[in-house]
DNA sequence: AATTTCTCCTGCAAGC
DNA sequence: TGCTTGCAGGAGAAAT
């Protein structure tokens, strides 16, 4: 679940109590989370953290000498810091921080993982130069011209991580309701100006969800790197909200699978393109 | 080449 | 109360 917003979230509130630490050590308790190297000094023991990076749902610890490790956090995955080792199960890597203070992974469900790369180059290379941009930097004419001639869903193609990164089920039902397009909308029969639209909705929402430090759903997984949970819940829209009346018209919302998701529209706002334009 | 389906995994909620 | 069943979904592999 967590998704750019919450990603982002985690950057940001990882970013004081890390960037700058060095890694007194590392403790791998599931090797099988971590792809690539798994050795401590190349999960950063003995280096500091010089920076956390992000691309989409993916987080990236560069160290100064060079190395990074990139952190998925999956479906239930969290990063956090805190003044002492955390207790309970599924937690998979551990990084001692000079000082005392603890970054814990953990993940219950394992959709998540960690990748060891001994460059940035590398990093690049082999991960983040086969995903889509960064949906924050996303501009309309060149989700356009990628879109062109598709006949996938939209939904499908905003999900699609090497086309587009960061946005995951909740956003996307989000951003096409702000939008007003059916899921279902053929991608390419979008022209520039309905494309203009959705990438202003998808700027919107995912900005205004940075800014209420994401979205922690009934389940409660979603935490911060301190802890804390999101506040972007209460202004969903659609998500989860499926037979419950529409927030701008009343009409009771509509819940499809699609790509093997749930999806929740509202008929009336979200109309098919299809059958306004013959 | 594009698109869809399957698979991984655990926790929670609903039903009996 | 205690069991089974279904559902949640990111991403990559596999199938169509």
């Amino acid at each position: 679940m967590p998704e750019l917003p919450e990603v982002e979230a985690v950057r940001r509130s990882l970013r004081d109590c890390v960037v700058g630490r060095r890694v007194a050590q590392v403790a791998v308790l599931r090797p099988d989370v971590v792809r690539g190297s798994a050795r401590p000094a190349d999960l950063l023991e003995g280096v500091a953290v010089a920076d956390i990076q992000r691309l989409g749902k993916e987080l990236c610890l560069l160290a100064d000498n060079g190395r990074c490790v990139c952190v998925h956090l999956g479906m239930s995955g969290s990063l956090l810091a805190t003044g002492s080792p955390i207790a309970g199960q599924h937690v998979h890597v551990i990084w001692t921080l000079e000082g005392g203070r603890v970054l814990s992974f953990r993940d219950p469900r394992r959709f998540g993982g960690v990748w060891s790369f001994a460059s940035v180059a590398l990093r690049d290379e082999l991960r983040w130069r086969r995903r889509g941009e960064d949906a924050l930097s996303i501009t309309a004419s060149r989700l356009h011209a990628q879109w062109r001639g598709r006949r996938a869903p939209i939904k499908t193609l905003l999900l699609n991580q090497a086309l587009l990164s960061g946005v995951g089920n909740i956003y996307a039902d989000e951003i096409l309701f702000a939008a007003g397009l059916h899921p279902l909308t053929e991608a390419g029969r979008l022209d520039l100006g309905l494309t203009k639209t959705l990438v202003a909705c998808l700027r919107r929402i995912l900005r205004a969800a940075i800014a209420a430090g994401g979205s922690t759903l009934r389940d409660g997984t979603y935490r911060d790197g301190l802890g804390e949970t999101g506040r972007y819940q209460t202004r969903h829209a659609v998500y989860a909200r499926a037979g419950l009346p529409c927030v701008r018209c009343q009409t009771q919302l509509r819940q499809i699978r699609l790509a093997g998701r749930s999806t929740v529209y509202c008929p009336t706002c979200q109309p098919r393109l299809g059958f306004l334009r013959g």
